[in-house]
DNA sequence: TAGCCCAGCGTCTCTGAGGG
DNA sequence: CCCTCAGAGACGCTGGGCTA
């Protein structure tokens, strides 16, 4: 694997690192346009380009911003590689929103020579949510164009907008750095929010460091159906995990595959119980 | 506050593929 | 063979921020 591949860590780590860094480099989500630099107003609207395209190489990201001048075109394609790639000048390199992990290449494309096609990481489609101020529209549109990056929720979108609706972004909720993972959240104590949720958490944290992006996707993706599980105290009957039977009874693969996280889970904990069953003080 | 440093930007140049 | 396209490298100016 080359060198300048970024890695990425697990969701903890986005929360702590990744996110604030970010926010740092490019801009905060209640940030008003006008206090942005010129260089994090670009940015902003690079990813904003590349939130609703998928891979790309710089060349077309330019085009579609600009389809008709050719040297307007040539300028734009130079800024938006340096957003992405960073410069070497005068013997120094500066970053790009590639390592700091918010944009991935992916792929290449053959027109002429060899050129690397771009798209936005997870995190970089966690950072348009947060920050860009998108619409629930602007959502569907990176739902639409990111499904294979994220297959069981992306991949699902307009499905899971069938079976609960509005409830689909609470993928901001993520976006905005909450893990969930936290015990005085207050949900109906038939519901075991709080225990899947940390159980999320707890299944990659091997992965501070260092996540595959299948397997991240894999996490953001049990985080968004443990979220489902949300609900405010009182006023229904549901009880376990029974309230997201809607959206399983009609996929059956999605039900197997949340099944065993979720047996794994009940397998997880019932051993460190019976490990502090067998701890005594004598 | 003058001087310095450096990131950002516009621009020029280079390269290699491909079409006519 | 020349021209254009698509992508990359490099140069010089500028303005903002830091410091002596």
């Amino acid at each position: 694997m080359p060198l300048d591949d970024p890695t990425f860590g697990n969701l903890q780590n986005y929360k702590l690192y990744l996110r604030p860094n970010a926010h740092a480099h490019y801009g905060h989500p209640d940030q008003k346009k006008s206090s942005l630099s010129k260089h994090q107003q670009n940015v902003q609207r690079l990813l904003k380009v590349m939130s609703v395209n998928e891979s790309s190489t710089t060349w077309d990201l330019a085009k579609i911003s600009i389809p008709d001048d050719i040297t307007k075109l040539r300028e734009r394609e130079k800024i938006y590689r340096r957003l992405l790639v960073g410069r070497k000048d005068k013997g120094k390199h500066s970053d790009g929103i590639l390592n700091l992990g918010l944009a991935i290449k992916d792929g290449k494309s053959l027109k002429t020579g060899i050129a690397d096609k771009y798209r936005l990481s997870l995190y970089g489609i966690l950072y348009c949510i947060d920050v860009l101020d998108l619409s629930n529209n602007e959502i569907d549109k990176i739902a639409k164009k990111y499904s294979k990056v994220l297959p069981k929720v992306f991949g699902k979108w307009d499905y899971l907008k069938t079976k609960v609706g509005e409830r689909v972004y609470g993928i901001k909720l993520l976006a905005n750095g909450l893990l969930a993972d936290n015990p005085q959240i207050q949900v109906k104590s038939e519901i075991p929010f709080y225990e899947l949720m940390s159980y999320v958490h707890l299944k990659y944290q091997r992965n501070f460091e260092n996540i595959s992006e299948e397997n991240l996707a894999e996490q953001i993706s049990y985080w968004f159906y443990v979220n489902l599980l949300y609900r405010p105290m009182g006023n229904n009957n549901d009880t376990g995990i029974e309230s997201l039977n809607p959206i399983f009874q009609d996929d059956p693969e999605l039900k197997k595959w949340f099944l065993i996280f979720f047996r794994d889970s009940i397998k997880y904990y019932h051993e460190r119980y019976a490990v502090l069953k067998k701890s005594k003080i004598n």
